[in-house]
DNA sequence: TTACTTGCAAACGTTTTGCACGATT
DNA sequence: AATCGTGCAAAACGTTTGCAAGTAA
């Protein structure tokens, strides 16, 4: 496990929320995640565990984390129903297209930009939200060979 | 209607497929929405303007139009299930949260932005996107006025 | 005329809800 | 002990599919 994983039982604490074999079982399992999950992936990865728990419970707890931002949601191109431990300060994602993998990168070359839509535009400009999507290095590897004789 | 109207019906013709009164609707619907519409707005609002089309040819034909990049979808917090009219050059999207308006601004900004990251990363960098939220001048003023004594 | 398109009904998968039981604090 | 969390079953919801009838080319 992480070590962002203690940070998250104190947070849970924090909000007034108990800690359950359930909720361990779902972060234990984000967290470790190299690319977002669904909760029905999440589910039974649970169940391929041993845990007992049921995929009502997946959704409910998703839906605190997600509140406390200890999650977040990944919005591909077919649909955002997939879920990735949330990173402070690491506000931007880095997807691969081949293995889903997913990558976090700083933002702060986005704030100039932000100010000049903000000035062109009149808008207030208040979040800024960017997805990079491409092939990791891994899956770059293995294409190439593919494409050898 | 705007003027892109005509180049989506010739686009609709090259592509091999037919002009029908129920296409013509929903493309006129969303080209004159200043904001995403849901395929259960496009199908109530073209009930309420008389036309009988069912929602199933709403999903049908937005199926199409997305697949000849006429349409995309747009992301929000909350989902993905909203439709805009594609407009060429100008890939990124400015939203207002109160009204939910929608803009367009270009991105070339984010060029060297992709290249920097993909040096760092070892990713081959396909696609950026990009979406900035925010207020937008009308609302602003309501928000203004609202605090108002 | 022929193939594409439509609408309805029904199927489907995902997400939410009600309720009694169980677990955490 | 009191409250919060859980699991099951069932409902609700959005989306897709099969098929017969309708329509554009």
């Amino acid at each position: 496990m992480k070590d962002t994983s203690n940070s998250w039982t104190q947070k849970i604490n924090t909000n007034g929320y108990r800690l359950t074999g359930a909720r361990r079982m779902v972060i234990d399992i984000i967290s470790n995640s190299p690319r977002a999950l669904t909760p029905a992936e999440i589910f039974i990865e649970a169940r391929s565990r041993g845990a007992k728990l049921g995929l009502v419970t997946v959704y409910r707890t998703l839906e605190k984390l997600e509140e406390m931002t200890l999650v977040e949601r990944v919005h591909h191109e077919d649909g955002c129903h997939a879920y990735i431990a949330h990173v402070e300060g690491h506000q931007h994602l880095l997807l691969c297209r081949v293995c889903h993998r997913v990558e976090y990168f700083g933002g702060d070359d986005l704030v100039s930009l932000a100010e000049t839509i903000s000035r062109r535009s009149g808008y207030e400009v208040q979040e800024h939200w960017l997805q990079l999507v491409g092939i990791c290095p891994d899956c770059r590897a293995l294409v190439s060979k593919e494409a050898l004789p």
